[in-house]
DNA sequence: TCGTTCGATAGACATTCTCTATCGACAGAT
DNA sequence: ATCTGTCGATAGAGAATGTCTATCGAACGA
């Protein structure tokens, strides 16, 4: 039953019986021949076919839910049974925004002293990627902005603020000054995330709010990229001050608070919301409420 | 994986293995080798066996834990389907303490009216049993007293405030009051229910702090023996409000309310924390809600 | 119109499940 | 100490289910 359950899930992670099945280590007739039994056992159909995928029925959508729900208990049972026998061990998936990647290893760190048979496999994602990742069991742990953005059925942990900075050199027009407006901000050509992201998304909406229309010269979704080229000392960048520090400053290469308004963002630890929680991430919700403090006031 | 998990839960309401087999229309053997399979997946023995059941390990026991949550899970999304396919559908189990057994109608009368196709099955049983039961997923709702004794996993609807009366005739000593105090009430031979009772414990604790052991001249679990020997005129009896309402007063036959102190009990409908509720326990929920006003106004 | 992709189907083989029958260990009674 | 009944484990046969390979037919795009 559980295994038919996963199929589904794969089902909608895949839309496509093939790939599905190559998802769960089976051929495509098993899975076809798996969702039919449930289709049976339900009494309803669960997907809509054509010659092809074309999605879940209205209530394929809701076995769905359940399903991540009920797959989701089965691994957490497995993993707590696991570790009452042998000690944290097993492979703790996280995913983070990319503005918040330079600080997982504060988390990753004492994390791995204390747990050091633990193995981490960690994602670069925007932060609705994240959200999906977590629905589909396929990361047991984001980190993300809270609150801007609904989250769903999730428990989150603050970890720290984010705030903005003008990245830039000192001979820039705007180089010398203690602090800058996000009206000025605004005049420079900037190098900035792709749209997709939410920080992008967030800085748009603060430019936006003293009406000009943000045109970025260099648009990517690497935050490495963006500050090799502000590093050049020809470009310029808002970045999240802990970034900004975390990637090196120098006599020549600045980051000016922007003020006006302060723009603050909540970045925390998101888990699935169950109870308990699997160890692995459990463990990792202890390691964020304590490094939390700290982090903030670094 | 589902149906072994069945069989722990079984096997933890039967803690035999041959009535448990029995319970889930298996033979022995079957549920022998399903039980050995979960040990052999999870790694870990989870029962403690001499040549006969003698309980579970302590990783047997949060596989119990999180059985009860899957397989609860399992039904709920049986149900749901069923529900959005056929209507609401099936059968409604409640167990509601003796002392409230004369207001599950308050809420089986609209919930028929709204739902025709739902069976009801109702147990009466102590507030304790109503909670081992609903872990064990034999009901999908209680009613009992709420926030007296620790509830466990469960959401709970306030549905009224039970209140007590010395019922008595009218020709007794105490007959012609208006009210009485827990003092005077000490005083008179009582019918009252068994100490298994959380409502007899209630009374217990009521009569013994004014410093009066109480001592019963009769006990029983059933309400209606005990309303049966008050009404002969020569017992009387301690019994909320509600109820004697409900069973009937005569001229000769008196509820005198018992003040100094006041006692309240607060009685409402129990479920599983489950989220979303099981159809059928869901439209009980809202019947509840519906309900609760009018059941305290009167 | 042809070729490709996708999911369903058929049929063979493997695995798993479940049953009946029986065993061995233990507890309590004699 | 021996007998007896109960309990759970085990063995082996047969049934049911699951999974695979091979192939089909519909739909879509070139």
């Amino acid at each position: 039953m559980i295994d038919k359950l996963e199929y589904i899930l794969a089902l909608a992670r895949e839309k496509h019986f093939g790939r599905a099945a190559e998802a769960c280590g089976v051929t495509q007739p098993t899975l076809s021949a798996g969702v039919r039994q449930l289709e049976q056992q339900m009494g309803v159909l669960l997907v809509n076919r054509g010659s092809r995928f074309q999605g879940f029925t209205p209530e394929g959508e809701r076995v769905l839910d359940w399903a991540r729900r009920i797959v989701g208990d089965a691994r957490a049972m497995r993993d707590e049974i696991n570790t009452l026998r042998s000690g944290l061990s097993g492979v703790l998936r996280i995913a983070a925004i990319p503005t918040a990647l330079a600080m997982v290893a504060a988390l990753t760190t004492p994390y791995r002293e204390r747990h050091p048979n633990v193995q981490f496999t960690i994602y670069s994602r925007t932060s609705l990627e994240i959200l999906e990742l977590l629905e589909n069991l396929e990361i047991d742990a984001g980190i993300t902005y809270l609150g801007n953005e609904p989250l769903g059925r999730v428990n989150s942990i603050p970890l720290y603020s984010e705030r903005y900075r003008l990245l830039t050199s000192a001979d820039a027009p705007l180089g010398g000054r203690e602090t800058v407006t996000w009206a000025e901000v605004a005049q420079v050509p900037l190098c900035l995330l792709t749209p997709d992201m939410q920080n992008r998304r967030i800085i748009n909406r603060l430019l936006k709010a003293t009406g000009v229309e943000p045109r970025p010269t260099l648009e990517s979704d690497s935050m490495i990229l963006l500050f090799s080229h502000v590093r050049t000392g020809r470009w310029a960048s808002v970045m999240p001050a802990k970034l900004a520090e975390t990637l090196g400053l120098t006599d020549t290469l600045r980051a000016i608070p922007i003020t006006h308004p302060e723009a603050v963002q909540e970045i925390g630890l998101v888990v699935p919301a169950r109870e308990p929680m699997t160890p692995v991430a459990g463990a990792l919700v202890d390691e964020a409420r304590r490094i939390a403090k700290s982090l903030d006031a670094s």
